[in-house]
DNA sequence: AACCTGACTTCGG
DNA sequence: TCCGAAGCCAGGT
């Protein structure tokens, strides 16, 4: 259970506790987890909370993709790998590299 | 200590 | 429908 943080890191806690909640071969985009976390305008910290603890809380980062429906990481900078990851999991990307997320989005 | 940047999203013109 | 600007939070320079 998220405690009752009030502290300035209440945001990066909720969107570590977000991530780690998604099931396997699901997705979720960065504005889902920010309005999760609670700043719908937040999705740019989402990033950012990613490339600080996503390694290092070993979260399945992965599954955070842009609205689109697409990998927003540069093609060569973990682009191939993250896509790689989400095949492996089930997810389908169409021949344009976009996630149905109709169908494959977190419904939570 | 101040300014800039980032794996984004949404609103207004 | 397309383009520009704002909003969010923390870390790095």
């Amino acid at each position: 259970m998220i405690k009752n943080e009030k502290g300035p890191s209440t945001f990066h806690r909720r969107v570590i506790a977000i991530i780690k909640r998604v099931p396997k071969g699901k997705v979720v985009t960065y504005g889902q987890v920010a309005a999760m976390a609670g700043s719908p305008r937040g999705a740019r910290q989402v990033s950012w909370t990613l490339h600080t603890a996503g390694a290092k809380e070993n979260l399945p980062w992965q599954r955070v993709i842009n609205r689109e429906g697409k990998i927003s990481i540069a093609k060569g900078d973990g682009y191939e790998l993250q896509k790689a990851m989400l095949i492996d999991e089930g997810v389908k990307f169409d021949r344009k590299d976009v996630v149905d997320l109709e169908k494959y989005g977190w419904g939570g």
